[in-house]
RNA sequence: CGGGGUGUAGCGCAGCCUGGUAGCGCACACGGCUGGGGGCCGUGUGGUCGCUGGUUCAAAUCCAGUCACCCCGACCA
């Protein structure tokens, strides 16, 4: 991308009602656009970033057999009310409208229902089973109070994965193969060191449910961590994960977190509310096992946001970046030069931003930095005349002079 | 939803207390000087001061209502 084309440029100042630091570097850097509260715009940059992360997700999700679908936003009052979620009592963060005949519909704030309601048409038997789908899909939540930047809008991102059972043995055993799927995402997306699988408050069918939780100062939640990293809990489940794990509380340490993912299994409950069944070997109706699997697309990037900047901006992780490399021209004979190396990177699949702006160098150093590119190449004529190349690499701050083949090898 | 706070140009702010024809910085346009860390000088563009009503000869300024936004709490399969 050149920059000179993008639309959106950077701002000296965040708005001043925005005090999350990652919608203040978002909207400082123009990855996003504020529209209303808890409600944000992904301009070119931010797509980017979004699409990096699903992608990830998506590769992971697809090799243990995930089938990606899209549902409907618009959801029919029917397929909740055999559930008894429809009314506003039992759940409160709906968004309702109605039809021109004043048919009340209802918007999608989770797909759970939907889904089944769904795979009701296409699981019949038992050799349907099991079945594994997923979607990127936008979530609409009427939350009381929005806060936190994109980390707790009304209307975000989320992938959303079901897996359907004939039982509960086969469904616990593919909950585990997700967990290992979702360490997997959380590793390439750059936050794999610091997500634990905590416990975390349970549903109607099992006592706990499982989140992945992401150490974050900016995070809302508690978990409590044992030193060697094998035990982490929410703070909202303590006392009952310790003692069903056997675990002294006192060795578990505080620390805050963000929610980056939340699982659980609904064992047969969804199913039978449902009416929702399949024929079994012996021709009789049998209830699905299901179990639903969460992952934030748009909170895991405010959460990398939060989590790895610094006093210049943003630091994104190489895998989820908008581009590997921020290309600063400097000078005029330089120029060609410049022009050459973007077309040779990009041609090779290397995604670059090549700032081939009429501004200033400090400019451009700064607005690199804010955006937080992984490595930045400067080509300028000074270092034309050495035929030197500058690399810098932006978590660290180091500098180093290459030469063309050095650099070439660098970023293949 | 309870409590607190804020609305003046795309962004950051002053002006309000003590009513008298709206200002600064950034950004933007043009010209010039610059040219490796948001550079400088000059000339410009852009605002029914969130909205509605009231008081007044006169309202950004005072009063009432309303909307929006932010923070704390509650909520958060």
């Amino acid at each position: 991308m050149k920059l000179s084309q993008n639309f959106t440029r950077t701002l000296r100042d965040a708005p001043a009602d925005e005090v999350a630091l990652n919608a203040q570097l978002l909207i400082r850097a123009g990855f996003v656009y504020k529209v209303m509260a808890g409600v944000y715009a992904y301009t070119p940059l931010g797509l980017k970033v979004l699409e990096n992360i699903k992608r990830i997700v998506r590769e992971e999700l697809g090799a243990i057999g995930g089938q990606e679908i899209i549902m409907s936003n618009l959801q029919p009052q029917e397929t909740w009310e055999k559930t008894g979620r429809w009314s506003s009592e039992a759940v409160d963060v709906w968004f309702k409208t109605k039809l021109q005949d004043d048919t009340e519909i209802g918007l999608a704030w989770t797909h759970e229902e939907a889904i089944m309601e769904m795979m009701q048409q296409f699981i019949k038997s038992y050799k349907d089973l099991p079945a594994y789908v997923h979607q990127f899909q936008t979530k609409l939540r009427n939350e009381l109070r929005a806060k936190s930047g994109i980390m707790r809008g009304r209307e975000f991102i989320m992938n959303d994965m079901y897996s359907l059972h004939t039982t509960a043995e086969d469904c616990d055993a593919y909950y585990e193969t997700v967990i290992e799927a979702y360490k997997r995402c959380y590793e390439r997306l750059g936050i794999g060191d610091s997500t634990y699988v905590t416990f975390a408050s349970g549903g109607a069918f099992t006592k706990f449910s499982h989140e992945f939780q992401t150490i974050c100062d900016a995070g809302e939640d508690i978990l409590y961590v044992n030193d060697d990293r094998s035990v982490a809990v929410n703070e909202e489940v303590l006392d009952d994960a310790a003692a069903e794990l056997g675990v002294d509380k006192s060795t578990l340490k505080p620390v805050k977190s963000a929610e980056v993912g939340n699982i659980f299994k609904f064992g047969t409950s969804k199913s039978e509310q449902m009416s929702i069944y399949y024929t079994d070997h012996d021709g009789k109706q049998q209830p699905i096992y299901l179990a639903s699997y969460g992952i934030g697309i748009t909170r895991v990037m405010g959460v990398i946001v939060e989590k790895f900047a610094d006093d210049k901006g943003i630091v994104w992780p190489e895998h989820i970046a908008p581009a590997k490399i921020y290309l600063v021209q400097i000078g005029q004979e330089s120029k060609a030069v410049a022009d050459k190396l973007y077309d040779q990177l990009m041609g090779q699949g290397i995604e670059v931003i090549y700032d081939d702006r009429d501004e200033r160098p400090g400019t451009k150093f700064t607005d690199s930095e804010l955006m937080g590119i992984p490595y930045r190449v400067t080509v300028s004529d000074r270092l034309l005349a050495d035929k030197k190349y500058e690399f810098t690499t932006r978590a660290t701050g180091e500098t180093i002079l290459l030469t063309e083949p050095e650099l070439l090898a660098k970023l293949s």
